[in-house]
DNA sequence: AAAAAGTGTCTATTTAATAGACGTTACATA
DNA sequence: TATGTAACGTCTATTAAATAGACACTTTTT
């Protein structure tokens, strides 16, 4: 019998998640305190306790959540191997974009230095594994490279423009950005192929 | 034996609360439907009926404890009687811009058409009725007006410039808001006069 | 006309949240 | 250094808020 979440227990962390995110932009993540939490998110301090140990756990759990979800998002539109053009790439393609877009009060975190600790190198890690699992790159006319170093130079390429859009605080639309994200990708890459999902 | 409202109940309330303004953001206060609240807050369907009658009982409450909170903001900074001379108004007499500010999720509903029943005629209403009770105004030169027109005149002058503040998505800083509203103020009375509180 | 979605009301059930106390640690400041 | 205060982490027993699910009904959509 594995004890399932249920919808309060979700909705309770999510809360407390929230919370957290509220009072790291006011105040810096060494200053939020297991009170302050509470406080914001009005429960009692022993509700704090019965879902978290202290407030690292907290923060751990909802940027482990997030990123599950990054990763997630990018297996959503397809659910079959396919090759696509770098000049093909539609919007489809980046869902990680609205992703992050949608949870923009989350990834909007990386722009302060006392945040979610391991945010600034767990972000950019999982992008990377994103392309190492699930896409297989191209060369422009075939260039002999080491792929491993390719899939990097690209996924961090991607980091880059991605934190960019965030600082800004998405002053380009969506899809602009996504134009954006293409132009560059076709600099340097032919093709794109998806693996879909597992 | 009054039943107090307990923290969870309240707690409840503002989520739903919360969920109500997000969806007629979204979709129009019309269109917003109670599953549609309790999906988007993560309640079960029973529960809103539990807090609350229907979608308009939700949405007076709200109204209400808004309203109210705006009158109450004046009410803090002082606790006697003071008279000011428009000349040596400060900040702190401009809580209720602070108010505003702080709840502008809330207030942005009167960019919305299909918004909050009520709240374009009872926003100004809130504004006049402080004005009425908790100031008394005093005209440039003694100039013999009818003091309930002059109020009144004066009550809407500055629900203008605060709806076009909030329209204007909160462009000037809360500190040269009030500067402008001061100057506003000073072309026309001499000087105002602030009741305390109750 | 049929299907689908939403409403309002009502049960019985459970469990998440609560209050409050405890000894502890961390930290400011007098 | 001593002292007060604020936050911590853990633990109880209690309760009432939230839940699932069914019901007949109305509205909207197709």
């Amino acid at each position: 019998m594995h004890a399932h979440p249920t919808p309060r227990k979700n909705r309770t962390k999510r809360h407390l998640q929230q919370a957290l995110i509220t009072l790291i932009k006011e105040k810096g993540f060494h200053s939020v305190s297991v009170k302050d939490i509470v406080q914001y998110a009005e429960y009692n301090r022993s509700t704090f306790y019965i879902h978290y140990q202290d407030k690292f756990e907290l923060a751990e759990d909802l940027l482990c959540e997030m990123l599950k979800g990054l990763e997630q998002s990018v297996g959503k539109p397809y659910r079959s191997i396919q090759a696509v053009h770098t000049d093909q790439l539609n919007k489809r393609s980046f869902q990680i974009i609205s992703y992050v877009y949608d949870n923009r009060n989350f990834f909007d975190l990386i722009n302060y230095q006392d945040t979610i600790p391991e945010l600034h190198t767990r972000f950019p890690q999982t992008i990377l594994k994103i392309y190492q699992e699930k896409f297989e790159f191209k060369t422009l006319h075939n260039l002999p490279v080491d792929m491993n170093y390719f899939t990097r130079y690209t996924a961090y390429g991607f980091y880059g423009l991605i934190s960019n859009w965030i600082n800004t605080g998405y002053e380009t639309s969506q899809e602009e950005f996504i134009d954006e994200v293409i132009k560059l990708s076709q600099t340097h890459m032919a093709s794109l192929r998806y693996l879909g999902v597992d």
